[in-house]
DNA sequence: CGCGACGTTGATTTGCCTCAACGATTGTGG
DNA sequence: CCACAATCGTTGAGGCAAATCAACGTCGCG
């Protein structure tokens, strides 16, 4: 059974059949990042929605200064995409970078809208896949609004264990909206005592 | 033609038959909520989403302080709603209350699964919805992090002036991210120029 | 080995918060 | 319709979390 992690996490969101599981494992083709490699340039239209086999990649944006922001990272078992530019195939304010040698499964925009129109569930499942990713990006800004640096970089390394660990500090310090040298304060402020 | 401004905000998201906008117009029902009146209070769960037709609402949540943090509001022609409440049916962690006297047109979470069993393309409907929204929330996490207290304000505001001036800066500040005294010595900083 | 990316640490600065006091405005009951 | 309370907005003083800048140590890689 080809595919596993991707039927595994469907049916996470959505139990399927295997027909169906079938049916939609088939649009996606394998595509092997290396380290360092770009999935995605900002400016260019992003033609594909990915679900992350293996590696880790980040996806971030530049500010008005030219500061790379990582907006989220994306390991095995992770969605991978430029929402806006996929669905509306205008130009991505995003980048997508592999940060290890990775395997990562791929839909183009024109067999995602195939699989929409010829099996309706698929609109069901994706739904299910956005509000869940809505309600966790609410949950992120209230997090940023109510906690500290020192907090915020607790709450990911203990929610994203297999996450965090793969990353280097100035990639976490990014995400979390700090400056590596304050994230270095904070992790050898914990030392001391 | 009820519900005209339902109507229009669906059309706008996904062109639908005049057949199916009535099936789904139908199934909302009108409440009229007082001013100061909750919608919503966290701790309850959450059995409906509703679209503001008239007024404003905000939906806020409790830090550990038990500080009211302004998440987003909500007038006419919005979406409202505790997504993850509604979706798992799980006490919220939300509030949802009018500052004006308003009308909402409420779906309940019957209508609202059967809805999308009778009529398929509502999945796309809210599949687009959902999707759209996802990109103004990563959209708007990115402005806190790169922007300044008064960049966002500003911001705000220009983005929404039909919401920003029904607003008490206490609102604002709150929505922003900043306390009330600091939004008022951002407001003031350009009347001296 | 030597270079460049990354991490650490300290000094200094700054954006924003907290607290407090005081006007302004709104709402409410007599 | 006014008086008073309550809420909201303004302003200033002081403090703190985090940024910035700079110097230096360390590690991985070509």
């Amino acid at each position: 059974m080809p595919y596993h992690l991707l039927r595994e996490n469907i049916n996470n969101y959505l139990p399927l059949s295997n027909k169906d599981l079938d049916t939609i494992s088939d649009c996606f083709t394998l595509k092997e990042v290396s380290k360092k490699v770009f999935l995605l340039r900002g400016g260019k239209t992003c033609r594909f929605e990915g679900f992350v086999l293996e590696g880790c990649f980040r996806v971030f944006t530049l500010d008005q200064k030219g500061n790379e922001i990582n907006l989220y990272f994306a390991v095995e078992g992770w969605w991978l995409m430029d929402i806006d530019s996929f669905m509306n195939q205008t130009p991505s304010d995003l980048y997508i970078q592999a940060l290890e040698d990775s395997k990562v499964l791929l839909i183009s925009k024109e067999s995602k809208s195939k699989l929409y129109d010829s099996l309706p569930v698929v609109e069901k499942l994706f739904r299910i896949i956005f509000q869940k990713a809505l309600v966790s990006w609410q949950r992120r800004l209230i997090r940023n609004h109510c906690l500290t640096a020192k907090e915020r970089y607790f709450h990911f390394i203990e929610a994203y264990p297999n996450i965090s660990t793969k990353l280097s500090n100035k990639h976490i310090a990014s995400y979390l909206g700090i400056s590596h040298e304050f994230l270095s304060k904070i992790k050898n402020s914990n030392k001391a005592t």
